[in-house]
DNA sequence: TCATGTTGTGAGACCGTTCCCACATCAAAT
DNA sequence: ATTTGATGTGGGAACGGTCTCACAACATGA
């Protein structure tokens, strides 16, 4: 059953601008009307109605969650989901609830949905259409965006320094004595994996190695899927080329790299060593474990949900960026000790 | 800027239960007026105010996914996240929101906000405790489990035929030959587990080569490191007892035992064979790659949607339980061909 | 001519809260 | 005795929609 603040106050004999003061706890009442309401409150196991809540004081405590997504779920993705998890933790904490969406195609709609239901913020994972974004900002509600590709003015964006991970795998590599990498990398149209390759190759330019355009091939989407077929469409340009190390600017597409080796009875390390990007759960998992450079996933989560917070309670956010430092992860697949 | 149904009427130049009459398409109104009304809408990009809407018609259209998790994240779960991605999905398309909890101790008051929050009804995931339930009931929101352990009665309940499951994994390694299997059965309170390995041991037993207990090993989570851990445990009376399989009763902790066996340099399939049970979408891309049995996540997310969206708009609901078969997946791991 | 039906409109109650304001006590201070 | 302030209470206007109802205009048919 439903309750409503007018039932309790009539079963307390006081009034609902009293029941509504207990509640709240604010303003005065006299402890036996106090005590009174609180023991109706408990018997008929009152819950406050959040809406009406909501409409006078026009905040919802509620949040969305906007995650773009080609073709595969999303939810359950290594790495967006995540980052999922910890806005969801980060989230309850502060009494806020959220709203997940994964979309396809209709962003706008999906948006729309959002802030229909009056959410307090937002929160934007991976790439979205201009439209989308436009959308959210003429309504005028804050939103953060996380792993972004979309340089807009104005747009509180957390990412990781792509660049300077590629870079640490560049250098990892190198340091072991690779000098002729081969190099998966993923849809340049993402900021992340474009990053990736950029620090990767000017590090290898700065060692003198530079790499050919023949030692990069373009996985065309950044699943296992792909990485594991390109490896496979390559794989007599690869033996030919002599490579003893792959860099791939994701996990899943190293992971499936990997797998085509170990099909093929290639020794990973011994033969060839593998490199991959984010440091997903099953990196560590994977035998050879991953070597790779690692994204603070949880952290990028807690620090999104934590900037919509302050942009919601209009509290002054210092910087409009915020990026975060990539580690180096060292395991078998490059040489590294198993796992612990 | 957010405007009202009360602005838009002034801008039209008519009440504002015309214009309640155009957005919603229903009763009498001139063409004139719609027109006028649709064009100052597209204007002012106007978006309904859902809670006043939801305050009125007494539905929100939200749905609540309440996650039951111990320590670990549980969005980017390969078996939960799955799930929620097919709740999501089928949830968008009848216009939907869904607010996503993944809970792990105070499970009460987690359930107390969607439901302050007015809810239409509720998809619980895992067991959760029993008063968690026992709020929902009282509260007369209708809801389904998914893949719970609790036998509540009169509870729609979604699970696989776990049982039915463990036989066929016993099947399918007894018929390849195999007669001393080692069994890795993740916490027994939990009821997959506990009726996946009674369907395997029950089939064992029929074809006269019952499980010894000491052939039994019983990992305190099922995790890819316990999985891992209880391998390496077990490992002097493992190769001891000769067996020529193993039998985990979840995917993640046949990977984990997986990974350690190949840090032993054994040789998978050929020296032991191993099998899971999920299907989780990395089980088919470790090397080797895992057989397993198969549960329809992606129905069953959506079987969970359909069957709530039901209940709330009171349709009647045929069966109170609904069961999924599962289905033997055969690759590597246990001698099956590769990846396609 | 008048009942009857169709089309179109706006006023206003209501959903369940919050919060402002008016007002009533009563004690302490002038 | 009267002002002042603290304490306590209830009435009622919002919040932004939906929906019922009354009513107006006009066509139709008997």
């Amino acid at each position: 059953m439903e309750y409503t603040i007018k039932e309790i106050a009539l079963r307390a004999g006081v009034s609902k601008s009293t029941v509504s003061r207990v509640i709240s706890d604010k303003g005065y009442t006299s402890l036996e009307a106090r005590e009174k309401v609180l023991q109706v409150i408990q018997e008929l196991k009152y819950k406050p109605n959040a809406l009406a809540r909501a409409m006078v004081s026009q905040r919802t405590y509620n949040i969305g969650v906007l995650i773009y997504r080609r073709h595969h779920p999303i939810a359950s993705h290594p790495f967006y989901g995540k980052i999922l998890d910890a806005i969801l933790t980060s989230a309850a904490r502060l009494n806020y609830s959220v709203f997940v969406t994964t979309d396809h195609e209709m962003s706008v709609r999906s948006s729309d949905f959002m802030l229909e239901k009056r959410v307090d913020g937002l929160i934007l994972i991976s790439r979205l259409q201009q439209n989308v974004i436009e959308n959210i900002q003429n309504f005028g509600v804050p939103y953060i965006m996380v792993n972004g590709s979309t340089d807009v003015d104005g747009v509180i964006h957390i990412v990781g320094r792509d660049e300077e991970g590629g870079r640490k795998a560049a250098d990892h590599l190198t340091s072991l004595g690779h000098r002729n990498i081969y190099v998966l990398a993923g849809p340049q149209t993402h900021r992340s994996h474009h990053l990736r390759l950029k620090g990767f190759r000017h590090y290898m330019e700065h060692q003198e190695t530079p790499l050919a355009a023949s030692s990069i091939a373009y996985p065309g989407a950044s699943t296992f899927e792909e990485g594991y077929s390109t490896m496979q469409k390559q794989w007599d340009h690869f033996r030919s080329g002599k490579y003893s190390a792959i860099f791939a600017t994701n996990d899943m597409i190293a992971l499936g790299a990997m797998k085509f080796l170990l099909e093929q009875s290639v020794r990973i390390p011994e033969q060839v060593a593998v490199m991959g990007f984010d440091d997903i759960d099953f990196a560590a998992m994977f035998s050879p474990s991953l070597t790779t450079i690692r994204v603070n996933m949880e952290e990028m989560g807690t620090q999104a949900f934590t900037m919509l917070d302050r942009l919601i309670r209009k509290e002054q956010v210092a910087e409009s960026n915020m990026e975060f430092e990539p580690e180096l992860i060292v395991r078998q697949s490059t040489g590294g000790k198993h796992l612990g």
